[in-house]
DNA sequence: CTGTTAGCGCCTTCAA
DNA sequence: TTGAAGGCGCTAACAG
């Protein structure tokens, strides 16, 4: 730790390069070497480099770099809203991958408003990140192009088509939705219900249809009554439970298009005196971190934030590394599965 | 690869200045003006010019603008952990309110890890950000230094003294935790227990102590066996409560140091066989989102982390604007309020 | 291996 | 009111 109250590093003053070079007796292109291609510049000389570089607690300055360099070493991180328990984490995913990359992450919310979104996009070009994470599905063609035509690699959740630059993230929901159809199946349960997403979500279509098949796959009928509309958030969980529990028969098992949803149904049907998993069965989707307190715990589908959250690091890293070649796949795939806690049980 | 000036927007090529000042015909200079000084250009050339700029679509190239005027325009915000459900909110508070301020976020967890922390503080001096909130606990004196001896503003939650370019934005823990005991003492509560968070935490022990307080101005008896410690996450909860719980006499009523730990209480009483609020009341403190969906609703005090988003852009922004004034405040202080729901009632 | 010479895109004196 | 010239700190040819 050479930290020497020594001559400049003091004042708030920020070290340049040119000081290195001279306290190491070098030009500054040198020490620029020394730092960038180590292997260019003599073992002795770049001793010498960087122990002035320490000394004065030297770093680059980035402005300059990427000015020069036309790169800002920064990738842009578009979600929805952060304080939806659902992006945390992906946020958080997404931000430790960047960082082992040596980039830095510029997270920016919609909060589901189009006009801050091609807020958000503008905020990305201007400081010419150099890559997008589209992590929400409020997405709008004419801010693609926006991107696209600057040449700025972008990655999607499950939404967009695949091509230069262009990647997309599909998420199985199928799958972890299967598990949980069969699940409800192999505990006896025949009636079985879904309250979906707001239509206007791709992502809430696609695990409504992915049920719907499932259903028909094990043989179970489809009861219209039994198939509901929700908003993914708590208050249309407990509405449309309400109202499926208004009908004269009412199914033993429902599931729900995302955990929020699921909250609100059981507080309804608890409301209602009845029980979960007693009377009824609960499973939500997501898997959201609060999943595993409430009351009881939530069988539901674990969708993999984590892995969304590298999966779309890496594909903007490749499209960053690999700039013309066009022949990558830039289609990630993550899967989905069960996890079974209380809110289920036999009929 | 073809550079022409003259073809506008396209494949990505960001217009320059330069193409700004030919198209309009005059120098970059004026057109410099017109963007900064708008009073010191003819308004007819500045129609021309603002013309030429809106079709090229052009933008200053903030790194450029950086390099020159040494100012970064970000703000950097350094938090705990982004999925600990009380940073949310925080954090999108920030964001909003320095994007506001025309700023840009850089956001960095450190995952209550001090070498994590070291790289945090190592980012935001590398990009440059003209200040930093730090709303974590772990934070180390070499790294205040770090931050003050560049001179960058900085703003702690809670921790910290005061000083030029130093504010510190201080949570009246008292107000609420006494609203609290004043509350369950009006229920007709006079045997209550405190569940308390991690020993290293400063804001932990000051909430701890303002229970002590608190239950000695009520002139209620301090219980040792009543008073544990948690961990300020589930599990903690969860085992202290247990403890408690084979004490041969119990607490009628129990606070806890943070939401996490309440719930984790509430989850052990159910599982002893007693009910919230019916055997034994139960108030958290953070008001976390989901405190609101626990089962039974969770009564708890409000820390505002909205307010506290905003006092903490608002002290860098202030100690940005009159660099030389330190005769600010320079501290902020916030309330916190009694929330309550249904996890109490009458003994 | 190392130094010299040009800029990157912009803002800012200093003159006109 | 405008323009020309000189950097900001750094990287990237292009010589030695």
């Amino acid at each position: 730790m050479a930290n020497h109250p020594r001559s400049a590093d003091k004042a708030g003053s920020k070290a340049t390069i040119h000081e290195v070079a001279q306290r190491a007796k070098v030009s500054i292109t040198t020490v620029s070497r020394a730092i960038n291609s180590p292997s260019l510049v003599d073992p002795q000389t770049a001793r010498r480099i960087w122990k002035a570089i320490d000394e004065l607690s030297y770093y680059p300055d980035v402005h300059a770099r990427s000015l020069v360099s036309g790169k800002s070493n920064i990738l842009g991180l578009i979600v929805s809203d952060i304080t939806n328990p659902f992006f945390p984490e992906l946020v958080k995913g997404f931000e430790d991958a960047v960082v082992q990359h040596g980039y830095e992450v510029l997270v920016s919310s919609t909060n589901y408003d189009p006009e801050r979104m091609a807020l958000c996009v503008r905020r990305m070009l201007e400081r010419q990140v150099e890559g997008v994470a589209v992590m929400t599905s409020e997405m709008q063609e004419h801010l693609v192009d926006q991107l696209v035509s600057r040449r700025v690699p972008t990655v999607f959740l499950d939404v967009g088509t695949p091509g230069a630059g262009i990647s997309n993230i599909v998420v199985d929901y199928a799958h972890g939705i299967n598990e949980a159809v069969q699940h409800l199946f192999a505990l006896g349960h025949r009636k079985i219900g879904f309250i979906s997403g707001p239509e206007s979500l791709a992502s809430a279509q696609t695990r409504r249809t992915a049920f719907l098949e499932s259903m028909a796959n094990h043989g179970l009928p489809q009861h219209a009554q039994w198939i509901r509309q929700g908003d993914h958030k708590v208050a249309g969980g407990v509405a449309a439970m309400n109202e499926m529990l208004a009908l004269p028969d009412h199914p033993t098992a429902v599931m729900a298009s995302n955990d929020l949803t699921a909250i609100g149904m059981m507080s309804a049907i608890r409301k209602a005196g009845l029980s979960v998993p007693g009377d009824i069965s609960v499973v939500g989707f997501d898997d959201i971190w609060l999943a595993e307190f409430t009351e009881p715990p939530l069988t539901t589908v674990r969708f993999p934030r984590d892995q969304v959250a590298q999966q779309a690091c890496l594909a903007l890293m490749s499209d960053l590394t690999m700039r013309a070649d066009a022949s990558k796949p830039s289609e990630y795939r993550v899967e989905t599965h069960l996890v079974v806690r209380d809110s289920t049980a036999a009929v």
